[in-house]
DNA sequence: TCCTAAAGTGCAAACGTTTGCGCTTGCGTT
DNA sequence: AACGCAAGCGCAAACGTTTGCACTTTAGGA
């Protein structure tokens, strides 16, 4: 083979095995978004990590919206240019879910799906995530907690109001509408958010943001109406910048490479035909505890 | 076609057409330092952004060492399982380009290559980069500069020393062996790197860091010393996050999205025949002034 | 009615593998 | 010397397209 340089046709090789041994990724959101937080990349990371050791390739798609999501997933696998994906977003009624059930393409999700379903995904514990940094902040005396959360139709985003909602109720304050906010996953969405909760006629002493980067915007509106440090924050990701903000964000840390490490050891059991049937796999958060946060509201 | 419910063998064309129209990206770091950085998932995103729109599919390949990086490009090209790559790290000298150019596999290089090689590239002006920066920091008094710079064998590394040699030189400033270390593009390297600087009998006043994680690294030395102010920084690359540290960070803006977008263009040309032979672009860079540099050195 | 051009139809070859089958060859055993 | 078995070799089929060719059909004009 040295010899004559012969390298066999992987293209050759795929069309006779029915199978191409690679995987297809597609990142649902608009990309802006997606890469400025680095929940992506660290996600990216354990998935390469466990499919390079594998054998798999890694074909990537990005998709600006659900119905892009859909089409590119579905062209992928009909087509037969991957032999199953890995999908990033798990949506409330998410249709593209159903097509792939219907059409049999093997697929592993990053987030929970609805829970009737039997579908194989990796999650982090959503509702522990918002319940504990809700009890961290209550521990710290205050009762006004707002919420900046993510778009509604994630389950990410419902799962962290439950969590948020159930400490509430554990610890006997009453739910604000008021206080809950959407603030898209973004540093804007967070920052906006912000001046919104800032201009209640009573404003909320503590905010948690379901990701950092909303965190990092609330701050900065904070920052501007001279309140950075009067009103407590806890974010979630740990995103390793946001340490270094003054005052550095208390956050959820999310195992975000096993999500993926895990994901993807999913889908290539299931496609070597190890998997028995869709499995779930939950993995546990843990509360950083930083300056944002720190301190008792006094009574 | 819909009612058969029929979705024409990717691979089966491929097959025939000898063509995936698929292109690899080859991100050549440790995993850990490529996606902490978000130079990368910017650079993505350009590539992405083009590749989807010209109709080709994007093969993601993560390579921890240059060696790494070799079998893995190689062995995609030449299992024909992409039609060509783009490679993200151009070297002094790099074996790998010989490979490619000695088997004609297309690819596309992000950041220039020595040269007299006859390569398609695109690039940012590195060495004005360094000269910027460095003309600024002495615009504001200082003449006992520092250089924190990545590893010695990327190109990008070299292009910005030669630009801060060359603004010592116009300004009369005498170059200074124990000014330049080597910070690996990491936080933690900045970080000691910094350390190191302060140590000095003689310590610098300014330092120029050659990616805005080394100043992330570098600002942390100085804080825990207390010197945080006292030491003018300016890093590359405008991460979103260190605008908003304490104080923000002055950088180079690099246009990372451009970079990528335009790679990625050349290559669709030349795959599809449009390109004449190789082609060389380089784009502007900006210096971003804010609060970490923009002070005058008293005399 | 006949001829020509255009459009449509069906067949075979090619892309580069893998796999199974039948055949030959070599070797060890009785 | 004859036999059985393993190993090796070459050939053909299959994977699902695309493309070219030969052929038939259709329609329009003389």
């Amino acid at each position: 083979m040295k010899e004559l340089n012969y390298h066999p046709n992987a293209i050759a090789r795929s069309l006779h095995a029915k199978a191409t041994r690679t995987v297809g990724l597609i990142i649902a959101r608009p990309a802006e978004q997606a890469f400025t937080n680095p929940f992506f990349p660290e996600l990216m990371r354990g998935i390469a990590h466990v499919l390079h050791a594998q054998g798999y390739d890694l074909m990537l798609t990005m998709a600006d919206s659900p119905q892009e999501e859909r089409s590119a997933s579905l062209k992928l696998l009909r087509q037969r240019r991957v032999d199953g994906i890995l999908l990033t977003s798990g949506r409330v009624k998410d249709k593209l879910i159903d097509d792939l059930l219907a059409e049999e393409h093997p697929f592993v999700l990053v987030g929970r799906s609805p829970d009737y379903r039997p579908v194989s995904w990796v999650n982090n514990d959503n509702v522990a995530v918002g319940a504990m940094a809700v009890e961290h902040l209550i521990s710290r005396g205050h009762r006004r907690i707002a919420l900046i959360n993510g778009p509604a139709d994630l389950m990410v985003t419902v799962d962290r109001r439950q969590g948020y909602l159930d400490a509430l109720q554990r610890a006997g304050l009453a739910y604000r509408a008021e206080y809950e906010l959407d603030g898209h996953f973004t540093k804007e969405g967070g920052y906006r958010a912000m001046l919104h909760l800032i201009n209640l006629p009573e404003s909320p002493t503590a905010v948690f943001c379901t990701d950092d980067a909303m965190a990092v915007g609330a701050l900065t509106a904070l920052r501007e109406r001279g309140l950075d440090g009067a009103v407590a924050l806890v974010g979630v990701n740990d995103d390793p910048l946001t340490a270094l903000l003054d005052p550095p964000l208390s956050t959820i840390r999310i195992p975000v490479f096993d999500l993926g490490a895990t994901a993807a050891y999913m889908l290539v059991d299931h496609l070597s035909g190890k998997a028995d049937g869709p499995r779930q796999v939950i993995l546990p958060s843990q509360l950083v505890v930083r300056a944002s946060s720190n301190w008792v509201f006094p009574v």
